[in-house]
DNA sequence: TGAGTATGAAAATAATTTTCTTTATTATTG
DNA sequence: CAATAATAAAGAAAATTATTTTCATACTCA
C-alpha cells in the first residue's frame, strides 16, 4: 500500500469523527478522489471543505490539490510491475530462506527510496538547504538508529566547514538546543516522529529562536507538526520494530539530496573545503607512516 | 517516455509558437509542472495563462489541473520503469538545479542497490551469517563515513544480544582486536578497502585468531584480500571524493541482509531479545513520564 | 484586404482557504 | 454530582486564489 493511504490508515484512531469519515472515503476508493473537486468530497462525505483543507495540512500537504497530485504519483507506482518495480514491500519473517530475503530487502529499499522520492516536496527540501547554507550553527538531533542518520549527516556537514553539533546523548542535545539563536538551524530525525527526547530538544531550539527541520516518516506526527519545515520518508506498514530500516535508507537518501544540493548552491565555498579535508586526511596519514 | 511526455515532443512541430514555449518547458522538468500553479507556469514561460487552459484542452484534458493530476500519475510511473532503471550511475556536479540532482541522486540509490543485490555471493553472505550467529564476541570497524555503517550494525546486533563493540576510535579498535579470540568474529567496513586504521584493526583481529570479514567496494584491495570472507558493494566510477554516498546506502543494505539472514536463522532466540529491547526502552521512557 | 488563427487582458466563474462563530467535548471546581 | 470554564471540532460564510471564458486585438496567409 501507498505510504500516503498507509499514514491514513495508521493515523485513523487519532482522528476526529469527520475526519476518519474522509479518510475512510479516501481509503475506500482513492483512485477517485484525485479526480474531485474539494466541494463534490466534501458533500459526499456530508462534512465541510473546510475539514478537508484543515485534514490536508494535519498531514503536511500544502493543501487539497497538492494532496491529490502526491495522491495520483503514488497510487501510479502502486499498480506498476510488481516484480520488482511496484511500491509493494515485502514483509521478511522468520525462517526464510537467504535468496528471499535478499530479493525482499531490495524490493523493500527499492520502493523506499522510490516512494520517497515521489513524495518529496521541492520547494521545502531547497527551503531547507538554503537555511543550511545562512546558517550560522546546525543542530543535529536523532536517537537510536535516527543517530545513525544524524551521524552521517554531521559528518559531512563538517567537511564542508558547516559549524554543527551531533549528540547521541539526550541531555547534551538540550544543553546545545538552549545555546542556539537565531539563525541557527535544528535538525531532527525520528522514524516515528514521536520520540520524546528528540521532541524536547526541537521544541527547546525553537524556543531558543532556532529554525526547525523535522525528518520522519510519513503521516502526522509531532516532531512533524513542531517544525518550522517538516520532511519526509516513506514508511512501511510493518510494525515498527522491524519496520526502520529501509526508513533508515530513505533517510539517508534525503541527507544526500540535502548535502549535494548544498554542495551545489555554494559550489565556490565549499569544493575547496571538501577537496581540503580529503586531502588532509590522506596528508597527515601519510606523515604517520601507517603506524598506528 | 511517459505518453503525455512523448506526445508532447511528438506534436512539437504541429504547435504555435507560445504552445512550443509551454510544451519546451513542460519537458523541460516535467517534475516541476506537477507543483505549480497555472499563473506560475504561465509567468514562467512568458505567456498568459488562457493559452495554458487552451491547451490543455487541445490535449484533451478537462483543464490545467486535470493535466497535472495526470501527470503526475505518469511520472510516477516512468519513474518506476527500467528506463531509469538499468545501472546508469549519473554524476552529480555543481550549479545543478534541485530536480535533476533529485533524480540523479534517486537513479544512483537505486542502482547502486540492484548492482550490489546483483554481485551478492550467497555463500559467502550464509557463511558470514553464520560465523556472526555462532561468535562469542564480534568486533566492527570503520573509519569515518564507514564508521556510520559499524554503528548501524552495532545496533542491530546489541538489539539481539549479541556481544559486540564499534570503536570508532582507531587506537580503541586495535585495543579491542588484540582481545579476540578463535570463535570471535571481526567485520571491517571501508570505501576504498585501504583504510590504514581499519586494515590494521583487521591485521590484528586475525592475529588474535578471530575469523575476518570485510565489507567494501568490488575491486581488488587491501582490506579485502586479507579478510577470510570479504564482502562487497558496488562501486561507482566517479572519484572518491564525492562517491561514497551511494556506497554506503550499499554498505547498509548489505548490514540489513545479514541481519535479517541472523534474526530469520535463530528465530527462536533473537525475536524475544528484538522485542523485549523494543519494550523496555517504551518502559523506561514511560516510567520516566516524560521529563528529560 | 479579409478570413482565419493566435494571443493576451480582463471579466467571470469556480475552487480553495481562511476567519469567525457555533457547537460539542472534556476537564475542573464548588 | 452538577455547573461552568477551557478546549477542541466543525461548519457557514467571507476572502482569497486559481482557473476558465469571453472578448478584443494582432498577426498570418491567401
Amino acid at each position: 500500500m501507498s505510504p500516503i493511504l498507509h499514514a491514513l490508515e495508521h493515523d485513523k484512531p487519532k482522528l476526529s469523527q469527520m475526519e476518519r469519515k474522509l479518510a475512510e472515503r479516501i481509503l475506500a476508493s482513492p483512485g477517485e478522489i484525485v479526480h474531485m473537486g474539494i466541494t463534490d468530497l466534501a458533500e459526499e462525505c456530508g462534512i465541510s471543505p473546510a475539514t478537508i483543507t484543515r485534514f490536508c495540512k494535519v498531514l503536511h500537504f500544502k493543501g487539497f490539490p497538492d494532496f491529490k497530485v502526491k495522491l495520483a504519483a503514488e497510487l501510479a507506482h502502486s499498480d506498476a510491475s510488481p516484480q520488482d518495480g511496484g511500491s509493494s514491500y515485502q514483509d521478511i519473517v522468520a525462517g526464510n530462506p537467504l535468496p528471499f530475503i535478499v530479493e525482499a530487502m531490495q524490493a523493500n529499499h527499492l520502493a523506499s527510496i522510490r516512494d520517497t522520492t515521489s513524495l518529496l516536496d521541492l520547494g521545502r527540501l531547497q527551503s531547507v538547504i538554503d537555511l543550511l547554507c545562512r546558517a550560522r550553527r546546525v543542530d543535529l538531533y536523532g536517537m537510536a538508529t535516527s543517530s545513525i542518520v544524524a551521524q552521517d549527516f554531521y559528518q559531512k556537514l563538517i567537511r564542508i566547514g558547516v559549524n554543527c553539533t551531533a549528540f547521541a546523548d539526550s541531555h547534551m542535545q538540550i544543553t546545545s538546543a538552549s545555546s542556539l539563536a537565531a539563525g541557527d538551524v535544528a535538525f531532527a530525525v525520528s522514524y516515528s516522529g514521536e520520540t520524546p527526547e528528540t521532541i524536547d530538544a526541537l521544541t527547546c531550539a525553537a524556543a531558543s529562536g532556532a529554525a526547525t527541520v523535522s525528518l520522519t516518516s510519513y503521516g502526522s506526527s509531532t516532531l512533524a507538526t513542531l517544525a518550522d519545515i517538516p520532511l519526509f520518508s516513506s514508511s512501511l506498514e510493518q510494525g515498527m520494530r522491524r519496520g526502520d530500516m529501509a526508513s533508515r535508507i530513505a533517510q539517508l537518501h534525503i541527507i544526500d539530496i540535502l548535502f549535494t544540493g548544498m554542495v551545489s548552491t555554494r559550489f565556490g565555498d565549499f569544493i575547496p573545503k571538501l577537496e581540503q579535508s580529503y586531502l588532509n586526511v590522506q596528508h597527515y596519514r601519510h606523515k604517520r607512516g601507517g603506524q598506528s
